[in-house]
DNA sequence: GTTCTAGAAC
DNA sequence: GTTCTAGAAC
């Protein structure tokens, strides 16, 4: 499929490219799902995290240090981030997620853009690092966890709330966002 | 990955 | 009647 490719092209623009190295470049997510959204991408053509071994940890380290930097060059909080990849991925080249935790943003639309970077699908760096040191690759997960991870409850990541449904859940985000302290105070019905 | 939209949920 | 979710896309 077209579509699964087009982060591949993309990285070939070099307008797309906000900071990069001989090795990684990193972009703009073109859907950002929080306020900062950015991926890192090896110029090697290496589809998914199922096509890594031991030989790749230093590339990786490599992306970790571009993720720092685009957070820095962004002038924002690195404590802010969450950094990792989808253990699900859908575009055909490794990429890492470098996105704030706001979650903040018009294109964050159903339950899988949420659940996918705040359940188990999604793998921190360093898990995903650890993993590869001690068993030299990434095992898929099996579909029935990937099942059950998707249709986990809209649980929110700075406090207790579970949304009833979407839009709840981004309106809770935006009181986050305005009133981090009193936010989580408010009972789960009133929204 | 997104868009579109039928019909479920409210 | 309106909002919301979830599956097809040739």
């Amino acid at each position: 499929m077209s579509w699964s490719n087009a982060l591949a092209k993309e990285i070939l623009k070099p307008e797309s490219l906000i900071i990069s190295s001989e090795i990684a470049v990193v972009i703009a997510d073109k859907f950002p799902k929080a306020h900062h959204h950015y991926l890192v991408l090896p110029l090697a053509d290496i589809p998914s995290i199922f096509h890594l071994n031991r030989s790749h940890l230093p590339l990786l380290e490599e992306l970790h240090l571009l993720a720092k930097n685009v957070v820095e060059v962004k002038g924002v909080q690195w404590q802010d981030f969450n950094v990792g990849f989808h253990a699900e991925p859908s575009m055909q080249r490794l990429h890492l997620h470098v996105i704030s935790r706001d979650f903040v943003s018009t294109s964050l639309k159903t339950k899988k853009h949420w659940n996918s970077f705040n359940t188990e699908l999604f793998v921190p760096y360093t898990k995903l690092y650890d993993q590869l040191e001690k068993e030299n690759s990434i095992s898929r997960l099996p579909k029935s966890l990937k099942d059950e991870l998707l249709a986990k409850p809209l649980i929110c990541n700075q406090c207790e709330f579970v949304a009833r449904n979407l839009p709840s859940l981004k309106g809770h985000l935006v009181g986050h966002l305005q009133d981090p302290k009193s936010v989580c105070q408010r009972t789960t019905s009133a929204d």
